[in-house]
DNA sequence: GATTAAATGTGACTTTAATCACTTTTTTTT
DNA sequence: AAAAAAAAGTGATTAAAGTCACATTTAATC
């Protein structure tokens, strides 16, 4: 399924163009199938597409002073992925990849600029999408600092039930040092943090199967920090 | 100077506005003069304007679950205020105060995203606006988790030195218990960095003035983390 | 200028989570 | 199915930074 207009995931942006628009996004767009751990965008590659996620789960990551990657964040699918790139810079500032099988598009940057140029309603919808993000990594830039271990655990599991899975009974496509990464801790905590949530009875755990079996208590840890 | 027209700062997205659009920015624009500390948006009041910081320094903050506020970021004139809520949500997510005496323009938001439906060139300045914001936090959360103290204290000083007074003996007009807020620590910790820095010899510290004595080492420890 | 209040500095102590070293389990490869 | 490699778990130890309690300095107010 190659056609942007009969695509099942639009953005609200994609939606705003008209017939000829959509057919020159279509014509400098590549649908792309990734299989889990492949790379969709390169940190310190040039940035000559935008991918926008139609199917699967992705991470964005980025590295820093110790080498390590951090997660930045798990993106759904109907996300746009190095896009903030994209007019500030030549060279992606950060990298994503596929953590399940997914299919991404590949959007040309010269078109999708022109689209940004000269439909405003486009542009509006992409403002509405980039003020979204941001105020997401707000939220997550102070929860991260004023809640310990065991909360930052209980947001990332109340985050793949509530949010990617929509059920108590779960898998989370990361490994433990992925996890870690996206808690902004190590593997080693990641492992103490699920058996203490284990052991006080609101989660079970059986590598990375997760059913949460006291909800109102997860979710208090989570706010509690 | 009440004038949009002849506005000594504007944005790169008011340049694109023609006249007719200037002066219906003109009429739906106050002019705010605000001294050290006070309020310029309030996280969880109404978002019925933007703010442009036109003279002075201001900084962005959160509540966390802590209750205490967290400084997202410090901003200097030219920096729009309030932008990513009013599209979103109907209530401000952060709150932003000026630490100097200030200078802020409130937009009516009727009127700002009149002209962001209608200028695809003024929506494109701001998605490139918001990108490059948004990228600056990408690269503070990922520093802010891999380095310690002294590492992100030698950020901050940096930061003061180099982008806002480009001098390498300058103020920062933040208590020490803001500076803590900013860096992601506590008062007494941010004393014992300066100290561990002063006594290095990279800085030379008086209460609120600084003086960069070794560039290099400073640096050093910044990217070292 | 004295008094109060706010801000900052300092040492002792505690807590949290990182690190290290090693074992066990799971997965992949041959 | 055996061997090798990768991932995950575990206990002991360490380190970094937070907390607490109090002293000192600086600024604000009367």
């Amino acid at each position: 399924m190659e056609n942007c207009e009969f695509c099942k995931i639009r953005s609200k942006a994609v939606e705003t163009l008209t017939q000829d628009e959509v057919q020159l996004l279509q014509e400098n767009c590549a649908e792309v199938d990734l299989v889990a751990d492949e790379n969709i965008i390169k940190e310190g590659s040039l940035s000559s597409h935008i991918a926008y996620l139609k199917e699967g789960l992705a991470k964005i990551h980025k590295k820093g002073v110790k080498g390590t990657d951090q997660i930045l964040k798990i993106v759904q699918p109907g996300s746009y992925i190095g896009i903030q790139t994209v007019l500030t810079s030549k060279v992606h500032q950060y990298s994503a990849s596929a953590v399940e099988n997914s299919k991404v598009c590949y959007i040309d940057i010269t078109s999708f600029k022109q689209l940004l140029s000269t439909n405003a309603a486009f542009a509006k919808e992409l403002v509405i999408y980039l003020c979204q993000d941001e105020l997401s990594y707000f939220n997550r830039f102070v929860n991260v600092h004023q809640k310990q271990l065991d909360g930052r655990m209980a947001d990332t599991l109340l985050f793949f039930a509530d949010e990617i899975n929509k059920s108590r009974i779960f898998t989370i496509p990361l490994k433990r040092y992925d996890l870690a990464a996206l808690i902004c801790s190590t593997r080693e905590s990641v492992t103490r943090a699920l058996k203490d949530l284990s052991d006080i009875g609101t989660i079970k755990v059986n590598g990375n199967s997760f059913e949460i079996l006291n909800y109102e208590l997860l979710k208090k840890i989570s706010e509690k920090g």
